[in-house]
DNA sequence: TTGACGTCCGAAACCGTTTTTGTAACTCTG
DNA sequence: CAGAGTTACAAAAACGGTTTCGGACGTCAA
């Protein structure tokens, strides 16, 4: 049953080859299409390759031709602890459309941010990856510089401060929030807060720029702005302590927009322990369209954007890079849904009531 | 400003070698610490090394070696929709604790469950890693039974039904479970409930058997158990769907005990929406710690288990076992912690009173 | 002085593919 | 029917490392 010199040795190209009797160039030049090869042959290296079951090493194909058929994400670390679900989403949209394609997906962590580039380095050094998919973008993003300068492929879901000349799918950030403070401000809410992002992060701050246009557009006073927008961080204890600081102002907002859906549950939890009522007292938008935002009380209001299809778009975005190096950037913005569930609705109060509520 | 020949041809070995003045083996066991080298060289090498910035081509040392130092793991897809927030947790673990290792995470998706199995060998076949990561065990699991029999290294999230010999690590989801009812019966609670999982998933199946093993211990009536446990979905609708069912029994439990969070999720709602005081009326509890459960209304009591370190603990697993592949398996079951928050309390009605409550 | 032994390193084989080059045997063409 | 052009494949050269083998040289004991 099996000596111990049960050697597992793969069947490589060299088996088929002599099984068949040809030289493994020829079986090489069958299973890459080329046309000089009788009908006959080819038959009989097809049938030959199935019947041993070969595979060829991608290891060995890599080398001589150059390509990993490997595509590389690193995951951005320490922002934001935990897990994001937007992102597992997002790689889960990748994975699938890269199946079809016959490529992988190399995923690696990167210790810190400082180390970010470093990691890309050490990929396309070691050349384990043909290219990359950056997430998060930063204003001024170090991955987006090192990479254009060194002319590797990447696609990036979000753009940067400036407009350089890279390919980039990204959501209308700014678009989105303008709509948000419209649709708030159409409800009868004058006094709108934002609880924004690290500043640092691109979208954080273009959904930010979008709150302030869309008071703009809503003839708000600026000052309202200044005292109601808070940064804090993306998760549900940022979104806590921003509602906490925003209840406490002698005149509270009636209505708050979130950057993301964990700060809006933290934020909601909080005005309910406060004594108010979500969805009534004090309106809350969050962003992400996260599944378990539809089971609080009350169901949280959010815009959805759909990170699995944005997932597989960018993978397709950068097959086609990485096949064409020479072609021009590709960008593309859509859109983000609202989705209206119940915790918005027309100010119940004024803030001067909900101060007093507040015991103020 | 560069000619169109820009060949951005990356380092090799030999361009080290002939900078030196060396054979290129020689820079290759100076690289990977041979102690036939005599210091003076090995500086000159090293330096040289720093130099062009060398770095090995690990398609090439994965050609010769045989080993590619990346492991893979095949996403399980389509069950409980959309991401599951502990496989998250999880890979993100894997990944961190490769990094020191110098070895890579390929992630892979399934296009079916069927098609598990396939995407293993074709991975192996291809060489692409040395090794398997697998998550969500199944009772009877096809992948583990293809890798066992084809002898290549792989370390399970989670038993199977038989008991084999592969290395796992595993929550005690038996006694956890035993712990739940426990906790329920302590608290006062007679009629307890089970939403239960698709029972071809391994820990769905534990769970409910450590659920009746409670009853059992705590004198409770079987027939209790036909009764109050029910099979939905791992997902906030099913959760839902399951409570829904509990409620419209001519006696509803007083007690829920959820197979995952998201189930809890979902019931917390219903029942609430059912005019239910969550925690009083009835008790909740769920299982996974998602941190979004803190910020529920009342906070979700959970048992949580460490996804992340349960993922670096696997990957050192898989670690050991691919360089040692003849040792014994190893086998380890861990615990999860039961966080008491709000969801759940001694029961502040009777079943009857209840059924009452809900116009029975 | 000679042979045995160590030390340090060059040369070459090898890993499993792809791709280039070469050529024998045919098919045309004039 | 000779020379040119095809066709269909064999042979060999990469790709960029690692590892084996062996040789030159220096040291040391006899």
């Amino acid at each position: 049953m099996g000596t111990l010199e049960e050697e597992r040795r793969s069947v490589t190209i060299d088996d088929v080859a002599r099984h068949v009797g040809v030289a493994k160039g020829t079986v090489s030049r069958v299973l890459n299409n080329y046309k000089d090869i009788s009908p006959a042959t080819r038959e009989r290296i097809l049938h030959a390759v199935k019947e041993l079951g070969y595979q060829p090493s991608s290891t060995a194909r890599s080398l001589k031709r150059g390509r990993q058929d490997t595509i590389g994400l690193v995951m951005p670390v320490g922002r934001g602890r935990g897990a994001d679900p937007f992102l597992s989403e997002f790689i889960d949209g990748i994975a699938r459309a890269l199946d079809g394609l016959n490529l992988d997906l190399l995923i690696t962590t990167a210790p810190s941010t400082a180390d970010l580039v470093a990691v890309h380095e050490r990929l396309i050094a070691r050349r384990k990856v043909d290219g990359f998919i950056l997430t998060r973008t930063e204003v001024d993003d170090a991955r987006i510089r090192f990479l254009t300068e060194r002319g590797f492929p990447f696609v990036a879901h979000g753009r940067t401060g400036q407009p350089e000349a890279f390919s980039w799918l990204d959501v209308d950030n700014e678009a989105v929030f303008v709509e948000g403070v419209r649709h708030l401000h159409g409800l009868g809410h004058r006094r709108i807060a934002m609880l924004a992002g690290p500043q640092d992060l691109n979208f954080a701050r273009q959904r930010v720029e979008g709150y302030r246009g869309g008071l703009a557009q809503s003839g708000i006073p600026v000052e309202v702005e200044v005292e109601l927008e808070i940064v804090t961080d993306l998760t549900e204890e940022g979104g806590a302590e921003g509602a906490r600081r925003l209840l406490a102002l002698p005149l509270p907002p009636t209505a708050v927009l979130c950057t993301t859906d964990a700060q809006a549950i933290g934020a909601m939890r909080l005005i309910r322990d406060a004594g108010l009522v979500v969805g009534q007292d004090i309106t809350v938008i969050g962003y992400d369209g996260l599944p378990v935002g539809a089971y609080l009380d009350p169901p949280l209001t959010t815009f959805s954007q759909a990170a699995r299809e944005a997932g597989g778009r960018i993978a397709a975005m950068l097959v086609d890079q990485i096949g064409n190096p020479l072609a021009r950037p590709v960008q593309d913005l859509t859109d983000a849904l609202l989705i209206r569930r119940g915790s918005d609705g027309p100010p119940a109060r004024t803030p001067q009531e909900i101060a007093g509520l507040l015991g103020k």
